[in-house]
DNA sequence: ATGCCTCAGCTCCTGAGA
């Protein structure tokens, strides 16, 4: 089986995007961030003529994920348990033996600024409630915008940007002690190409320059890596007209 | 260069994104 996770930034704009690109990989679960939209919005019927149960946890203006699956969502959770926070950014499901957790990881904005405290605030409130989402579901993935470059290799001018949001290292610690959950980068399970990313700034032909970062990930737990036969950034969803600033990430599985 | 795009909205500017 396959997932993916796709920050789309706005889901009014990206709605023919997405489909588009369901119809041409059709994966049996893809997470959605920065829908920007209510859940009263949602395009419900149009996901279930392309074949998917939905779930939404929407906001107005900002934030907003969901998921969607080709089998139904069962046990939806909204948010971080134990967490209290006013943003929609984390919605669970089970999808068949997995659970699957879609997130949108604050930005943070500046180091120092109180947005990056709300961030860290934020990563420890997910970090503690994934200890125990771990233990109750073994078989876990948790993917999305995290909002964080593991390490130099993957940021495309790691000296111009050392220290800068996205690249800290308060939030590679905080990124690494998720990893320490028991959680593995399905990504680098596999050897990739060099200056890989899954996000690019709309200004200055980043894009066509590669100047870009990979903050989008998906971490499964060690029950399930085993399974992991496949991990890709797709690239070709940039390259549209009005494209989303980030590329999907797929992930492939082999059945349990 | 507090800029460069893009999107939402109390929409002809501003805040936020990353």
């Amino acid at each position: 089986m396959k997932l993916a996770t796709w920050n789309i930034n706005s889901l009014n704009v990206r709605l023919p995007q997405v489909l588009d690109w369901l119809a041409a990989n059709p994966v049996d679960v893809l997470a959605l961030q920065e829908l920007k939209l209510t859940d009263d919005k949602f395009p419900f019927d149009a996901f279930t003529q392309a074949g998917y149960h939905a779930a939404c946890f929407g906001q107005k203006t900002y934030n907003g994920v969901a998921l969607l699956s080709r089998t139904p969502l069962t046990n939806v959770v909204r948010n971080i348990p134990g967490f209290d926070d006013d943003m929609a950014r984390v919605i669970s499901a089970d999808v068949g033996d997995l659970r699957v957790v879609g997130a949108y990881f604050p930005n943070g904005q500046e180091p120092g600024s109180d947005k990056f405290d709300y961030k860290m605030a934020w990563l420890k409130g997910l970090r503690d409630w994934l200890r125990s989402e771990l233990a109750a579901h073994p078989q876990l993935v948790l993917m999305g915008d995290y909002n964080i470059t593991f390490d130099d290799t993957d940021v495309w001018d790691p000296v111009g940007l050392k220290d800068t949001i996205h690249c800290t290292e308060e939030e590679r610690y905080q990124l690494r002690a998720l990893i320490a959950l028991g959680l593995h980068d399905a990504f680098r399970l596999f050897e990739q190409p060099e200056k890989s990313y899954s996000w690019w700034d709309y200004r200055d032909f980043a894009f066509r320059r590669n100047r870009g970062l990979r903050i989008d990930h998906i971490l499964v737990s060690h029950a399930l890596k085993p399974r992991v036969t496949a991990c890709a950034i797709d690239k070709a969803p940039r390259k549209n007209e009005r494209p989303s600033d980030h590329a999907p990430v797929v992930i492939e599985l082999q059945s349990a």
